[in-house]
RNA sequence: GGUUCCGUAGCUCAACUGGAUAGAGCAAUUGCCUUCUAAGCAAUAGGUUAUGCGUUCGAGUCGCAUCGGAAUCACCA
């Protein structure tokens, strides 16, 4: 039990003792004393001020006493305003530190036998190009999210749907066998999903050049988009791959395997896994059922032009098609097709779906049709951890102007930045392996951490050179933070097993600071497992090397005469390292034991 | 135009979900490397939280309105 639960629980019997009335945990707000005042904990007591009847400080005061008598760990309390400062014994935190430090355990919640498992899907990308900085926030997004559900105790399926069919592969597929020369990433030496989208900005180009051929010949230009010659070809391509010609298949197989292989090589840089993965080829048929289903439940109903719709006018939407008039899917079709083809696989408790705000109208329309319509319970489960979308400083990426910050492009230029960085600040004691490793670690962990520090649902300002400047709220701070306890505590020979400290140590400011951010660690996990948020966790972590950054400035531990304070010192910095590293980790970011 | 989201220091972001005097970093100025890694620490300066009402003990946070920005409003995905 934490300080909190039995400080709450304590509170509630106080106030029934005093007031006779009962309050729940809710109504008691609890949290961290700030830093001007004396305490560790702070009640609010305004709440209760309607039962006791009398004044702020007096109700605060009787509570106090009560809580003195209660809790043994309660050393003082003090008043100002409705606010009540509760101070916890420094043996209770020396204590803690001891029990703690070292438990790798802690912070961490082990999954029931048994549980229904969390489904997140994320990445989603399209096979007709590379994946770019939007993919980027996408996969650090989705890939923290799971690992940060993990530790609160949830087992966690990572599922990517890949849009592998449709007009779009067509158009690559059309300019590479026009235009390709036959090349491959062999003969070119380039990245498989490169290449691929290489030729999609080719068909791009000779799409633009036949609408204005046909226009300088008289045509309108509406009629000229839809009547280039490249894009009758495309869509005949389309026709043909959904009628399986062989040729066609052979070559959409071909192109979509060196996509992957790119893929895979993006994925594996930036550290991400999944544990199944959809395509989309397979999965556009799928929601007839549903739809025939909501037919038969009147929930749907047949247009006159044959299509089949859902009015949801009421519920503040639009009407919204479900079947094309031909009998053939839309997106929301086979959305609803997978979801129900997902929940009959795993039965999760929840499915979570990583995808930008942009479709936000989209999602409304999926957990409305499902979880209130239709109403399935597992439906009513769907989350859309929707985020913002990632703007340069130049104006937005459009990758018909050739403003696209590519991932892979991304990840070389920082880790080249961090090598650069390593080498100007004259750390020559690591062989070019090691560098190299290290390079990488601070790099990629800047662009992860720039990006997840932000709270996903904002739009956020991508200023690649300010990533690259590794100084202040950054990974590399961190990480330096990290590495520097490190060689500390080899150089003082601290072990954990040592790790039994004497409780009657006197406990200064800045250790019972850095203590008390420790001690918030298992909280801001639950926390941020509750709200999706990365963010959380990166805040906190900054906040951590922050503090101990200042701790190690005060409290000089090599000098340290007093064995005891000295062991307590070293007690801390190792515990500080180990949370540093496992919340680094909840980041998908990996922390150096030196730089 | 309808719907949704956003608006906090010059810039990039916080603020434990309604709590105390709104905090960090960058940029600027100033101190600190014979003492554990200076990718650091300390200090100064920078704010009518877009604006105006309202709700209550208390509002950056909740409600309404206005102004700005973004997304979306396909038988595309």
């Amino acid at each position: 039990m934490t300080f909190e639960e039995k400080i709450t629980q304590a509170v509630i019997e106080s106030i029934k003792e005093l007031y006779d009335s009962t309050v729940g945990a809710e109504s008691v707000t609890l949290q961290k004393t700030k830093k001007e005042f004396e305490g560790d904990f702070t009640l609010v007591v305004f709440p209760f001020l309607k039962m006791s009847r009398c004044k702020p400080e007096d109700t605060a005061r009787q509570i106090g006493e009560k809580l003195l008598e209660k809790l043994p760990f309660v050393q003082d309390f003090n008043v100002i305003k409705g606010f009540l400062n509760i101070s916890v014994r420094p043996e209770e935190w020396i204590g803690f530190v001891s029990q703690e430090c070292g438990n790798d355990r802690y912070g961490v919640k082990t999954a029931p036998e048994g549980a229904a498992p969390v489904l997140i899907e994320f990445s989603s990308p399209n096979t007709n190009k590379p994946l770019h900085l939007g993919h980027v926030r996408n996969n650090l997004l989705g890939d923290s999210v799971s690992r940060i559900l993990e530790a609160d105790g949830n087992r966690v399926i990572k599922v990517n749907l890949v849009n592998d069919r449709g007009i779009h592969i067509c158009k690559s597929m059309i300019a590479w066998q026009k235009y390709g020369n036959g090349e491959t990433p062999e003969s070119s030496g380039m990245k498989g999903d490169h290449l691929v989208g290489k030729y999609y900005v080719e068909f791009d180009k000779h799409y633009k050049e036949e609408i204005r051929t046909l226009t300088e010949s008289g045509m309108s230009e509406e009629e000229a988009e839809k009547k280039a010659p490249i894009l009758l070809e495309a869509q005949a391509m389309l026709r043909k791959w959904e009628e399986g010609d062989t040729e066609v298949r052979t070559l959409w197989e071909k192109m979509n395997s060196w996509v992957y292989d790119g893929f895979e090589a993006t994925y594996r840089t930036m550290g991400i896994t999944f544990d199944k993965t959809y395509y989309e080829s397979n999965t556009y048929l799928l929601g007839k059922e549903i739809v025939k289903e909501g037919l038969d439940k009147k929930v749907f109903y047949r247009h006159t032009d044959g299509s089949v719709r859902i009015d949801l006018r009421e519920d503040g939407l639009d009407e919204k098609v479900l079947l094309r008039s031909d009998g053939t899917s839309v997106y929301i079709t086979q959305d609803l097709g997978t979801a129900l083809t997902r929940y009959n696989e795993f039965h999760p408790s929840r499915m979570i779906y990583v995808v930008g705000n942009e479709q936000n109208y989209h999602f409304d329309v999926l957990k409305l049709i499902l979880g209130k319509k239709l109403d399935y319970d597992w439906g009513k489960s769907i989350h859309h951890l929707s985020y913002g979308m990632v703007e340069l400083p130049s104006g937005k990426m459009k990758s018909r102007e050739g403003t696209v910050v590519d991932a892979d492009d991304l990840m070389a230029d920082m880790i080249a930045m961090a090598a650069e960085n390593t080498a100007q600040m004259g750390k020559t004691d690591f062989t070019p392996e090691e560098a190299a490793k290290l390079a990488e670690t601070v790099g990629l962990g800047a662009l992860k951490y720039f990006i997840l520090k932000v709270d996903p649902k904002k739009n956020m300002m991508f200023n690649p050179n300010e990533s690259i400047d590794l100084n202040g709220n950054t990974a590399p701070f961190i990480q330096y933070t990290h590495a520097r306890i490190r060689s500390l505590l080899q150089k003082a020979g601290f072990s954990l097993e040592n790790g039994t400290l004497d409780s009657n140590t006197v406990l200064g400011d800045p250790e019972k600071e850095i203590i008390r951010t420790l001690y918030d660690y298992p909280a801001c996990v639950e926390q941020a497992a509750a709200e999706f948020s990365p963010a959380q966790i990166a805040n906190y972590t900054y906040e951590l090397a922050k503090n101990y950054n200042r701790f190690y400035q005060e409290c000089p531990i090599m000098r340290e005469t007093d064995t005891a304070k000295r062991q307590l010192r070293l007690a801390i910095s190792a515990f500080t390292a180990d949370v540093i590293r496992r919340s680094m980790k909840l980041l998908g970011i990996n922390v150096p034991d030196r730089m």
